[in-house]
DNA sequence: AATGAATGAGAGTTCATTCAT
DNA sequence: GATGAATGAACTCTCATTCAT
């Protein structure tokens, strides 16, 4: 009835809130971790459990089966590698189209790297998912695709790349050479900035000698 | 027992081991298709038989189990394409490293695209196994990777290329670029000509437009 | 501690009381409703306490298991039903054995179709469940059955019925009938008196014509 | 090649038809039986595979699912009720209709206790079986409700019965009269012709002494 | 060489039940 | 008194594998 009764109240509303929120994002991360290093059909629930400390049948609590998992998997990573990639070209509204795509081009192999498992998890599983689930991502994925294919033609329109190139496969092998780098990329080698400053000029200049 | 009985088991014979070794084939030849549009833990057994005209207990007359079909497939697929890049060097032998590195890429694109499906398979499926598959099949992989890193050393020693790149991580981001490709090229759009072609120009030169 | 509030509390203490009496009426009603439209496997504590208006776990402050919602369903149903036709069998006082087995059976129809879920539930329900559950109800039911071979050989007694009837047989014929009529009687079609009025007469004096 | 070779093959080939059917006619015989004792939703497939003398998971050999089990041991029992009524109604087409009525009286209770699970476990688990299995079954049940209706519009018509009685649910009643039998009828009592016997006098005649 | 038939291990999922809060 | 959260046992179903024929 006090006013610090209320104020009692209040937090302990809040953390049984964060309690519930909190187990579903543990289970998320071991899922995003399993997932990522198993595939899709070979984790099990039971993997996931075991990684987020409770039982398999507990999930069915905050998740209504492994599809809804693995959906929200996909999604978290997707947003956040394309939000990091907003941020960053609103962070470059001075610089030039060359320089905001250095700048994308690093920030995604730094979300890929760096950023927990989401995203690493969505774009090396992908490929291997059953229709049905990549289907209900396949919006979110076109958005990510339509942001690239945006910041490339207006580079491309202001003369900092070639004329000839279409857009949709440079796209693609871009985004190809950077995503593989997941299966192989060692962060003890370089640091992602070292490794970002190589794909840049590979992408930039390709491997020839310019003459 | 007459020896006239003997001689019509002796052809008789040798069509039954012809007789096992094509049916050996078709199974492989299934099992490559399905693995590859289905994934490995996804592709059942009686998916293979089905596809290769049978039921799916026979064939462990032909194989001891279904690890061991994917194994004949990831190697099968491996050793053509490894096959087909060394019959291409053999072919180049009076061209410049940097011509053999370009019909090298076209091969890779080449046998990637139309060579059955075994080589997609090899490539898809790779990343998504079982560890104690994978570790079987690592030495023909570095195999081909090292045949790679011999050729853009060597043209890198002989000038075509940029002489501060690294080899390995070079080796990874084209192969990358290349095999990505699989998830997204389209036969109708260009042909592997023109898609090879595009290719060689981008991982050659770059985007950038060059000065 | 003082007077007042130990005079407050009881008050406060007959209301808890009477809460928690109403909350246990509530579950029993809704879980009535339930079994009666699923059976017994079919339902879920979560059902019941969705119809209740409150969480499964809840339900344990009030019942010890399914089971004893379960058991408390079936007796309230049979109390009901044995209770309603005692008491017709008083008001008949003046009545002779003929009219007052029709006062029973319309009774008996009544309670079935008009109240609540309780005695629906018991007679759809208890032949489809354990073994265990079933024992523990028997004797009220044997009472029930006790009841109608009493009036029912009692009007064989006094001459009503044909002295070649045997009472038991009798007694599950005329319950069977009256029974099953829930899986099929529709109130929309007659009233319960209309279809008491049938089922008397073709009790009665049978299908065949008087002659 | 010689004639006796293909018949020798003949009778092999046919044995193994017949164990397939032998077995699926096992699984049926088995299931029609557990469920009948357990009911729809207690009955577990483990319970079937070992009245059957096998695994839970081989039944998946012979049928695709628990439904569709259920579905077959019903719809095998209503046919088998179904079929014994026709025959009989045939074998009666002497008699005039009130004959052909008691006969088939006597064969619908003479399949409901002799005649295996079918019949019984159809009669008393239909009403709490789920909506969808219940549907796949309607046609079937409406059937056999149709040809009973014709039986007994057709003897009312011809004078044997009451002619204000209304033929659904007079049926409603017999039937239920009937079938709620099997709940108690215990066949040490009496045959089921003596059964019979006292079925169809009160059913035609009614309990009241007549006059 | 191939098939029919069965098995057992394990998958995802459901649910009555428990218990700290 | 009630809830949120978790558990464990059991369920239906799938599948690689085996083996008699």
């Amino acid at each position: 009835m006090s006013t610090s009764t209320v104020m009692q109240q209040k937090p302990a509303n809040e953390t049984v809130l964060r309690k519930k929120e909190r187990t579903r994002r543990t289970i998320l991360n071991a899922a995003a971790k399993v997932f990522k290093h198993l595939g899709y059909n070979a984790t099990t629930l039971k993997d996931i459990a075991e990684e987020a400390g409770l039982k398999a049948g507990s999930m069915y609590y905050h998740f209504s089966s492994k599809d809804e998992i693995m959906d929200e998997v996909l999604d978290t990573g997707l947003r956040a590698i394309s939000d990091a990639v907003n941020e960053t070209i609103e962070e470059c509204a001075d610089k030039n189209d060359k320089e905001i795509l250095e700048a994308v081009i690093q920030t995604h192999l730094r979300m890929l790297f760096l950023q927990g498992d989401y995203v690493s998890a969505n774009i090396r599983l992908y490929s291997q998912l059953p229709e049905e689930i990549r289907e209900k991502h396949q919006d979110l994925r076109r958005g990510y695709a339509k942001l690239w294919d945006r910041l490339l033609r207006k580079a491309r329109d202001s003369g900092h790349l070639r004329s000839e190139l279409e857009i949709t496969p440079l796209r693609q092998f871009i985004l190809g050479a950077l995503n593989w780098s997941i299966e192989w990329y060692d962060i003890e080698n370089y640091t992602v900035e070292e490794f970002s400053e190589k794909a840049i000029k590979l992408i930039g200049h390709g491997m020839y000698t310019s003459d």
